[in-house]
DNA sequence: GCAACATGAGAATATCATTCTCTATACGAG
DNA sequence: CTCGTATAGAGAATGATATTCTCATGTTGC
């Protein structure tokens, strides 16, 4: 028996079905959005397009872009998160191609530093194009994108240090962390080197984070 | 013996001093404006200021500022070029200090991670913070920017070479360009990190740069 | 069909960088 | 000392965008 004071069940449920379908459409909504921007972006090979585009395109309205996203940079968030996520389930596929879990990660940081160089010919979206903005101005959200990519060079760390081939003093974890960020970072810088030195190579940088410089 | 058709002599001395002097004076403006600048951004510890706010500061005009930059990047890359170079030079002195060359190279690294990561309460500017923006919009000016510090770790792993302790597949400068980006990058992120975990040390860094994360 | 709510169109605002115009001034030449 | 020219200052105008706001028009559940 509901007292007075409580909601009757038939409006919770006719409101929870109201939600229900809100949030539907909301879903689709910003799905569009992501959907149009994505499209520039391949369509035009850079990652600057200005809101309206997004909003011409995908035929919704500014409100609505404001209502569905807090700013351009949750936008750009969110196909940040969303491309580095399906990289990292790319990535991981590969990975498992390979037996020994070295030569797995071995193959995620190749794969890592040709998804991170600027434009291999604009096809994989060139998410580290605007990883650099957001890391000024939303650190702590794109560290939540970095997520996905994480776990997984977790994973494979993990595997190496079950086999025993991890240093003592690292923890799996951290050690991803270094490795992802080297190599992310590495590839994004390697691109437009003059053409005086040959920029570096995938198997320099996974030499690197593997043995590091020194000898011994 | 000067013919008719050549400026005599005494105009082009005139002309000489007033470029000098003119000269002169377009440096001490220039002078005026990154002391603004610089004087802006320790005092409210972020970079992101108006051109305006910094002409103000400078009690100088926009015309000015526009004569004298071709636009807002070049401030920054002259602050960011000035900084990282004033903190080359002071890396460069600390790692005279020791006598193996792996130490000297170790100190360093040290350094640039503690002057990397994003506000060790404001006091040297924290100059990663513009390279990001600028890293975007003009890559090739950012890479000139960071020479000096490259030349120094390149001097610096040059004499680890020496001494034998470089992996035989690295060439100096390389391994230099990996170790500094991967200490700057590394550094910078690891800055604002959640409470959660504790953020990466400057002796991890070291570790992993020299040593890797495999074992043997 | 109605009331409450959601959405679209797009005008209004706000923030900056960058340019432009007009005026004041400093400096060397005579 | 006075003039003419190059230089500098003040600050308005422009242009590009993001963001917010208003109003009119659907839509949905009942």
């Amino acid at each position: 028996m509901t007292g007075p004071s409580e909601e009757p069940a038939w409006k919770q449920r006719a409101v929870e079905r109201s939600i229900r379908t809100a949030k539907l459409r909301a879903e689709q909504r910003v799905q569009r959005f992501l959907d149009a921007a994505q499209a520039i972006i391949t369509e035009k090979g850079s990652t600057d397009f200005t809101v309206q585009e997004v909003v011409d395109r995908s035929k919704q309205s500014l409100r609505s872009f404001y209502l569905q996203f807090d700013g351009k940079h949750e936008l750009l968030l969110a196909l940040f998160e969303d491309a580095l996520g399906r990289s990292a389930d790319q990535i991981r596929a590969a990975a498992a191609g390979e037996d020994d879990p070295m030569d797995q990660l071995r193959v995620a940081v190749e794969l890592l530093f040709e998804s991170s160089r600027p434009d291999p010919v604009a096809q994989r979206p060139l998410f580290t194009d605007f990883a650099p903005q957001l890391l000024l101005t939303h650190p702590a959200e794109v560290k939540v994108a970095h997520a996905s990519m994480l776990a997984l060079f977790t994973e494979l760390m993990e595997k190496v240090a079950a086999s025993g081939r991890l240093r003592s003093d690292f923890n799996a974890r951290r050690a991803a962390a270094m490795t992802m960020q080297t190599v992310m970072f590495i590839a994004q810088s390697s691109g437009d080197a003059d053409a005086t030195a040959r920029p570096i190579t995938a198997d320099e940088v996974w030499t690197f984070c593997s043995h590091g410089f020194a000898t011994k």
